[in-house]
RNA sequence: GGAGGAGUGGGUGAGUGGUUGAAACCGGCGGUCUUGAAAACCGUUAGGCCCGUGAGGGUCUCGGGGGUUCGAAUCCCUCCUCCUCCGCCA
């Protein structure tokens, strides 16, 4: 959420961010409700002053055994006054509320303006794609091969879009959050949580999730949960309401959960494989940082996240997103795309944004600044670091074999305890 | 699920329906003192919104919402959260 004075002062600048991001806002009305409910703010505040100089007056009075039934009754009066505008102005601030919970943050001036993906620009690449003698089989094929995924039980469980691992490679997807979880925590200066999987409706507005993208979760019925679409919102909800001490920032964090998503409006896409599923892990990394390192720090976390590709030598590439490609609430995006050797492409498998002060003002995090003054908002990253089942599947592609057996990485092999997958009836 | 108790400022914790936005203490910041530091002492130390170029003024907030009242941290209703005991349970 934007600060509400400045969205009132700059209008030209929330209205170019919209042509840039391919969102349209009714900016007029914005200002109609803004300027009315200014009005009768002042109006009834004068109201208030004016009953709450006259009650001390009354408390005199009364002590000095006056009458004051005259007076009281006019107050009376004044009050069922003053009722009728709050009445109105709490109708007014809703509906700004809500205005306000609709507009996009602005892009940093280092964003590409675009219209989509297309306009995103590359930033670096690393490494090379794995050469193969024969045409490199999909993850689903090499994988139901092996026996370590089984699409169809899957289905039987809970329908399509849901991925059923077995043996190795339920062991797999197991030893990757735990090689994820180690690095963030051993040597990127991470502090582990494990939160709910279920998250409030107050948790998710406050990342900006609600009210826009209710049709894109999991809501438990008759409930106030949803099931969470990353932990994201739980890392952000960590500190929510609170001012912290200046001296704990940077505070980087991080989480293994289960990520649940509805897919509504995905028919179509990636229905082969699991690269779009219902139920997915990923270990989140979040940092609260002061408003001038969050840049920095913007750069760690993708490096954060590009190390762990780098142990596990799979190919990628860095891409800057474009105004029109941008998530809600970034301010600015990189995406890390994995090579897929039977896409012959490169495949997203982490987002690092950087949110400025829009989701900590949403959620009320603040921080105390170390010389004394006022408490500002801090900035709030995230990134994923990596999505697990991606991973998964970058890894099962990338270092498939002829014999149908799968190579594990070295950086793998201690969580594994082999040095590769066989396919089946092979040892 | 049942019974009881509690929610006050960065923290601990007072608070009678009428200058209590809130004592006191701790912490933070600034200062005095000191070669420096500690101690001591003095000062200062919530946020939102509205008006105002500014200085400043006003208003709201004592878990959330509603009510009673001329006036609510204080009385009433309701919801939420936490704690204790019982039940159930991985």
């Amino acid at each position: 959420m934007l600060d509400l004075g400045y969205v009132r002062d700059h209008l030209d600048v929330i209205r170019k961010m919209t042509e840039n991001r391919g969102v349209s806002l009714d900016l007029d009305a914005f200002q109609s409700i803004d300027t009315e409910r200014r009005r009768l703010i002042t109006e009834a505040e004068q109201l208030k002053a004016h009953r709450n100089r006259v009650s001390e007056d009354i408390g005199r009075r009364k002590k000095a055994g006056e009458d004051i039934s005259a007076i009281s009754a006019e107050m009376k009066q004044t009050s069922q006054q003053i009722k009728q505008f709050d009445e109105r102005i709490a109708e007014l601030d809703e509906r700004l509320r809500e205005f306000l919970l609709t507009v996009p943050n602005l892009p940093h001036s280092s964003v590409p303006i675009g219209r989509d993906s297309s306009d995103n620009v590359e930033v670096r690449r690393w490494g090379q794609p794995p050469k193969f003698d024969l045409t490199p089989r999909p993850h689903w094929e090499v994988a139901e091969a092996a026996g370590i995924l089984d699409l169809e039980r899957a289905a039987r469980i809970a329908g399509s879009r849901f991925a059923l691992y077995c043996g190795l490679g339920a062991r797999l997807e197991r030893a990757l959050a735990n090689f994820f979880l180690d690095v963030h925590t051993r040597e990127h200066g991470y502090t582990e949580f494990l939160p709910p999987f279920i998250v409030s409706t107050e948790s998710l507005t406050a990342v900006g999730q609600l009210p826009k993208f209710a049709a894109d979760m999991f809501h438990l019925e008759a409930t106030d949960w949803w099931m969470t679409p990353t932990a994201e919102v739980e890392l952000t909800n960590l500190y929510r309401g609170e001012t912290l001490d200046a001296d704990l920032l940077p505070l980087r964090v991080c989480a293994w959960t289960a990520c649940f998503r509805s897919e509504a409006g995905a028919a179509g896409r990636d229905t082969r494989g699991i690269v779009r599923q219902h139920q997915f892990q990923k270990v989140e990394m979040y940092k609260f940082t002061l408003p001038d390192q969050s840049y920095a720090e913007h750069e760690s976390l993708v490096r954060d996240a590009e190390d762990l590709l780098q142990r596990l030598g799979l190919h990628h590439r860095v891409v800057l997103l474009s105004t029109g490609d941008m998530g809600f609430a970034s301010a600015k995006t990189y995406d890390i795309e994995v090579w897929l050797p039977s896409t012959n492409g490169f495949m997203e498998i982490s987002s690092c944004s950087n949110c400025e002060s829009f989701q900590a003002r949403r959620a009320g995090i603040r921080f105390r600044p170390k010389t004394g003054g006022r408490a500002d908002y801090v900035h709030t990253l995230n990134g994923s670091g990596l999505a697990v089942g991606r991973t998964w599947v970058a890894l099962v592609e990338n270092y498939q074999q002829p014999d149908g057996s799968i190579l594990i990485p070295e950086v793998l092999r201690p969580y594994m305890g082999v040095e590769r997958i066989p396919a089946l009836g092979t040892k």
